[in-house]
RNA sequence: AGCGAGGUGGGGUAGUCAGGAUAUCCCGGCGGGCUCAUAACCCGUAGAUCGAUGGUUCAAAUCCAUCCCUCGCUACCA
């Protein structure tokens, strides 16, 4: 018991919007880890809470109508019952607007001033005067002033790439109201992060977690740390000591929230927050890859700074995609938690598998439904459910139950086995590898099941078959006991299947290899459900639909000029002939008068229209298009038809063929 | 551009840090078996120049160098 406390946070949901799987991308495996290590003995405090300031939040809220605070709340019960509905249970699950978190930040930002941590400077920063606040590089566009392109506050995103100093963009316009900006000076505090170089370095060498958060800071301080400014003029957030027009950046009150949590955590249970922070820790931070910046360099600096403790371990998590897209909101490839997975009466078990069992925690993890479908039938009901169905039905319609006496020594050797490649996993923070262990341990039981076939044995040895039966009923005893950390419910289930009527989560893994209980059980029922094909089916083409939404929303319609316009020539024209064309079976090859002569012309229209309903059309075309050869076939400009199923575009009253459109 | 991650049979994915003799697992193909089980399970089999080239070594997917390709990050965005 003299190892330090073991607190695990995960990087905490911003407030503006609801959750969805790059989230759990992160909360999940904390949650089995946390889960895991709670019972193999550990005592473990698992915090997180709600990230409520900063403008975004402020922009959002204003858009609503709202106040932030009412938006932030909004938000934080929001992901406080969707956590709790995928099974990630915290002890405490906080807000960084709290008056705990305003007190903590505002104690170490003040303890950081009289360390002499932080200096003041005159900044200049963009102004909107209809908003009435300074934006923050985001919230502003503009003119590159190298290339001329339009370009965000911070960085050309698309001329020349370059990086943008505060101040140098041309023409700066808020990019919430439009309104043109302005440049102001205001001083601003500064943290002398560049100070903290060489305590940082050894003290990344020494942090435990994963390699990518480790590897990716360390490269980043051996280039160059710059002085952090940690002030914003704004209304929302924690004032800075002393300055009632600024509040302290988000990135240093969003931390401080793991501090502040624990205080409250401490409070409810009569415990010492002092443990976890001030000394000897094992405070471990869950964080998505795109914040190891803020975890690996800013917050240790600003801890050692204030005197606390720093973490002991950092893990982060790879990428999330989505249909092997980047993930993102705006351009559809987003799968909503509750909307899109739990409110459709999918099982919160399933997505933990998957989350968990899709590949290493630090690599880019796909989803698709496809895919997901496929692991869940795979393995979740065919190799583990199926082997405990199939032994519990024989053992119920041939022994009542599962047979007395105990489990053979081979079968109590794999389940040791299996328990310490688990623990190794686990506590190296690979997932994966852990799953695909206890699988291999379900796969075993097939084997040994398809193997000794009880079936047969029962017709002449019933003793042999009775210990069969016995020995797969102590594997898939240790099966539930160790994937509870994974698919909590489901183990629970299978739990009380396996005849028990107390909670799995009160055992300790180790009663995988205690003797398991013999005798009646209830009757027993496939534990998982196949994920149906046409349900898979109606899942994808929901996503895709989503994504085309997007598409068309963000398609940019570039505006041409009349003189660009008039140099179409559109015409109408009349079907002489139409025949397919060879070997294609989307194309159509027709002739079409347009007056002045006869083109020949191919178009895509074959699964709309046959041929001779197309002989003697009227229809528009645009003749003046470059001739392209189409499936060897020449095409001499282009008939006109609306939508995705070609719909042609047809005169409403007759005209001659040639006649000029405008 | 810099930094980081990755390129492994038809698809996906492990193994690479601590080099080793038949390169993992899931799906798919082919052949067989079983019939307790949710058409689930088991066995066998075909299929990989482990991105390219060069090097170190008795031995390289694994170490080194160069190159090609993909993706992410680049801090006053949360």
């Amino acid at each position: 018991m003299s190892a330090p406390p073991l607190l695990v946070t995960c990087g905490l949901p911003y407030t503006n919007g609801p959750c969805h799987l790059g989230h759990l991308r992160t909360y999940v495996p904390a949650d089995a880890y946390v889960r895991y290590m709670r019972r193999t003995g550990e005592e473990v405090v698992f915090v997180c809470g709600s990230d409520n300031h900063g403008t975004p939040i402020v922009v959002s809220a204003e858009a609503a109508g709202v106040t932030p605070r009412q938006m932030s709340e909004k938000y934080h019960e929001h992901f406080d019952r969707t956590f709790r509905r995928m099974g990630v249970v915290f002890d405490h699950f906080g807000m960084t607007d709290n008056p705990a978190n305003h007190a903590r930040t505002t104690a170490i930002v003040k303890q950081l001033i009289a360390r002499g941590h932080i200096y003041s400077q005159v900044v200049h920063q963009a102004y909107c005067t209809k908003c009435r606040r300074f934006l923050p590089d985001r919230y502003v566009e503009g003119i590159c002033p190298h290339c001329g392109a339009s370009a965000r506050g911070d960085e050309c995103d698309q001329g020349c790439g370059k990086h943008l100093e505060p101040g140098e963009i041309k023409e700066p316009v808020c990019k919430v109201c439009g309104t043109k900006a302005e440049f102001r000076d205001q001083e601003h505090f500064f943290f002398r992060l560049s100070a903290f170089k060489t305590y940082l370095l050894p003290f990344l060498e020494s942090v435990r977690g994963t390699a990518n958060a480790k590897n990716y800071a360390i490269g980043w301080i051996k280039e160059e740390l710059h002085d952090w400014c940690i002030t914003r003029t704004l209304d929302w957030g924690v004032k800075f000591p002393g300055r009632d027009d600024l509040v302290v950046y988000v990135w240093v009150d969003a931390p401080i929230g793991y501090i502040a949590f624990t205080e409250e955590w401490a409070e409810k249970a009569g415990r010492d927050w002092k443990r976890y922070w001030c000394g000897d820790n094992r405070v471990t931070h869950f964080i998505g890859g795109d914040i190891i910046y803020h975890h690996c360099i800013f917050w240790p600096a600003l801890l050692h700074g204030a005197g606390y403790g720093v973490p002991h371990a950092i893990v982060a998590s790879g990428m999330l995609k989505v249909d092997d897209h980047k993930f993102s909101k705006s351009r559809g490839y987003v799968v909503w938690t509750n909307e899109d997975y739990l409110d459709r009466g999918l099982p919160a078990d399933y997505l933990r598998y998957y989350l968990l069992a899709y590949t290493s925690h630090t690599k880019e993890l796909n989803f698709s439904w496809k895919l997901f479908a496929e692991r869940i039938n795979n393995e979740v009901v065919n190799i583990f459910g199926n082997f405990v169905n199939r032994t519990l039905q024989f053992g119920q319609r041939e022994f009542n139950g599962i047979p007395e006496g105990g489990a053979d020594p081979a079968i109590m050797a794999e389940i040791d086995k299996t328990c310490a490649v688990v623990d190794g996993f686990m506590r190296d923070y690979e997932f994966k590898s852990a799953v695909d262990a206890i699988l291999a341990l379900a796969a075993y039981g097939n084997t040994y099941i398809q193997g000794n076939a009880p079936w047969k044995l029962v017709k002449t040895d019933r003793a042999a078959a009775a210990q069969v039966i016995r020995n797969a009923a102590q594997l898939a005893h240790a099966l539930a006991l160790l994937i509870e950390p994974v698919m909590p419910e489901k183990a629970q289930e299978c739990w009380t299947m396996l005849g028990y009527s107390d909670r799995i989560a009160d055992h300790r893994i180790s009663d995988a290899k205690k003797p398991s209980r013999t005798g009646a059980i209830p009757p027993p029922r496939p534990l998982f459900a196949r994920m149906e094909e046409e349900k898979v089916i109606e899942l994808d083409e929901l996503l895709h639909k989503r994504v085309r939404d997007a598409d068309r929303k963000s398609e940019k319609i570039p505006v041409v000029s009349l003189e660009e316009f008039q140099k179409l020539d559109i015409r109408a024209g009349r079907v002489l002939s139409c025949e397919p064309v060879n070997k294609s079976n989307k194309l159509l090859k027709l002739v079409v008068d347009i007056g002045t002569e006869k083109r020949q012309i191919v178009a895509g229209m074959q699964q709309f229209y046959k041929p001779e309903e197309m002989i003697g059309k009227d229809v528009v075309v645009v003749t003046n298009l470059a001739p392209a050869k189409i499936f060897g076939v020449e095409s001499n400009g282009m008939i006109l038809a609306a939508g995705d199923a070609a719909s042609l575009l047809v005169p409403l009253r007759p005209v001659e063929p040639g006649s000029k459109i405008r």
